[in-house]
RNA sequence: GGCGCUAUCGUCUAGUGGUCAGGACAAGAGGUUUUCAACCUUUAAACCGGGGUUCGAUCCCCCGUAGCGCCGCCA
């Protein structure tokens, strides 16, 4: 296991997910896995698309897959609607399962001409009674051999009655052996594996012959995948064996558990991927995390970009423990990557769920934009829906850049900075209040802030200024406690408990909202 | 039930034949602060059990235990 490095030269992985449902988290580790190492030791990483079983397959979960992959930045070099091609992802051809069916045939049919493999007539009923009887006494439930060795006219003979019929290996009692790349040496006995079921029909192989038939064909040189496919790696040997084929090197990587310690899966919530960059998960912190569950760069660093997992992954830094899902560090990690964004990209980020929360509107019709706007818009143009006023991207992204460092995922955005769009904001009166405040105190204070406040100039309108001009007044105001002239203030502005400063809301706001919003709150004491 | 894999703080993990067993998230306390974040300081928190090997085991070996995975005419 020491010189794994040296061996790794122009590795071909790949990945391949059936198309049965969304892309899953785990699916997504396997890829990043796959495509980390391919990409490190300067090989291919390949996507196939698992469509052997058509009843579950469905076409709309290929776009899934292929969407999640793209989003996150795994990138592949063959395969599915390369990233740098136009082709239409229907049209495929080799890398789908589906649209191979002629290719297996021939390799079935080897396996019966060479005596590898044989039919079996026995029904499901027969073989499933067999099956429990088998578990019930304590006995791996394997195949019988009933049909094993029947003779070539009984066969013809079936087949001429069109008796239904599946396809088996003629396993081969023996010990299997491999080096698992992460795990070292795994043994198991074929007597455990019995002759499995490998092919429904000349051209309709199941999975492990489809796999094996495929990862040959497409020249893979390393099996990155995860470790509930170890028990399924002594089949498929076999079937390497079988078809005197090569067997390529594999390396289980350990499961992601859910908080229960089960392997991770719908029931314990969002599995999908694209569930997370609906809810406003960034792919930095998603591949970031993914990382780092099952591997390590084998010290404290823990922030990693793609490329710098690409030069720093190893195999041999891979866990061969799974390992739980912890959605609070992803949290976590994704407000460290949001508070690094570049402010314009992370207000594109928002905009999407502004729009969606009905906040703001595009404007489609730039001509109907008001002169102050000019010729050439600058940026994106927005509708405001409440106020009904019409402003640009970067008075948003003023809001954005405020609640930047306390933002976690991108979907709080709305109710957030929803106070900066509305008209009128919608508290009672105890917000206003700080402590053991009374009416009279806050309306003081209020009265003292319009005063102040209306002394700024439109074109002097600074959160500096705003600051310079109203702190002295909250050091003197009460006790000694900015509190007591500063809380009504933001809470007015805001209309929220929580919220970030009154001057730099102030300053968003501009002088003409922050002195209705004052005189309004008044009202709303004065109501009690 | 059979077979396989695994075992360090609650979680992700580093690490070593002799270490105060380190870091991060979460939690607690404090600081900063009008609030919430962010930020800073700080506390608590772990080597599954039993046998060996050894002067000495968290580390090496064996056994046990537990957890997980697989046992399909699914993938």
């Amino acid at each position: 296991m020491d010189d794994l490095d040296l061996k790794f030269e122009n590795p071909r992985a790949r990945i391949a997910p059936s198309p049965t449902g969304t892309l899953h988290i785990g699916t997504a580790r396997s890829a990043l896995f796959n495509y980390l190492f391919s990409q490190k030791y300067g090989g291919k990483f390949i996507l196939r698309i698992e469509d052997t079983d058509p009843a579950r397959s469905e076409e709309k979960w290929v776009k899934d897959i292929i969407d999640g992959l793209k989003w996150l930045g795994i990138s592949w070099d063959e395969g599915p609607n390369l990233l740098n091609s136009q082709e239409d992802i229907g049209e495929f051809g080799p890398y789908r399962q589906g649209k191979r069916k002629n290719i297996y045939a021939k390799y079935i049919q080897k396996l019966l001409d060479n005596g590898k493999a044989y039919y079996c007539f026995c029904s499901i009923d027969e073989l499933e009674a067999q099956k429990q009887y088998l578990m019930s006494i304590g006995k791996p439930p394997i195949y019988n051999g009933k049909c094993r060795d029947l003779t070539k006219a009984k066969v013809e003979e079936y087949l001429k009655e069109k008796k239904s019929y599946v396809i088996r290996l003629k396993t081969p009692k023996e010990k299997i052996v491999f080096n698992d790349l992460v795990h070292g040496k795994v043994e198991t006995d074929s007597e455990l594996l019995g002759d499995m079921v490998i092919a429904k029909g000349l051209n309709d192989p199941l999975y492990n012959l489809a796999a094996v038939i495929d990862d040959f064909e497409m020249k893979i040189t390393h099996v990155i995948r995860g470790e509930d496919h170890i028990s399924n790696t002594p089949k498929q040997i076999l079937l390497y064996q079988a078809l005197d084929l090569p067997i390529p090197q594999f390396a289980h990587i350990p499961l992601i558990l859910g908080p229960d310690r089960s392997k991770l899966s719908k029931r314990h919530g969002a599995v999908s991927v694209n569930q997370y960059r609906e809810e406003g998960y960034l792919p930095e912190a998603m591949i970031n995390f993914i990382a780092f569950l099952g591997w390590n760069p084998g010290d404290d660093r823990e922030i990693y970009s793609i490329n710098q997992l690409i030069k720093d992954f190893s195999l041999k830094n891979c866990h061969k423990s799974a390992a739980v899902f912890n959605p609070q560090k992803l949290l976590w990690l994704n407000g460290f990557y949001i508070r690094q964004k570049n402010i314009t990209k992370l207000t594109e980020l928002c905009i999407p769920y502004l729009i969606k929360s009905g906040l703001i509107k595009e404007v489609k019709d730039t001509e109907k934009l008001p002169p102050v706007f000019g010729q050439e818009p600058v940026g994106h143009k927005y509708l405001i829906i409440e106020t009904k006023e019409i402003t640009d991207s970067l008075e948003i992204e003023k809001m954005v850049l405020l609640y930047q460092e306390r933002l976690k995922i991108l979907s709080e955005i709305p109710e957030l900075i929803d106070f900066f769009f509305k008209k009128e904001l919608d508290y009672t009166a105890g917000l206003l209040k700080w402590k053991d405040a009374g009416n009279d105190t806050i309306i003081k204070a209020l009265s003292l802030l319009e005063e102040k406040i209306s002394l700024i100039e439109e074109t002097n309108w600074r959160r500096q200024v705003l600051l310079d001009l109203i702190g002295p007044e909250a050091e003197k105001f009460k006790d000694g406690n900015r509190g007591y002239l500063l809380w009504p203030l933001r809470a007015a502005l805001s209309g929220k408990d929580a919220s970030a400063g009154p001057f730099e809301i102030a300053e968003v706001l501009g002088k003409e909202k922050t002195l209705e919003r004052i005189a309004r709150a008044k009202e709303i004491i004065a109501k009690t």
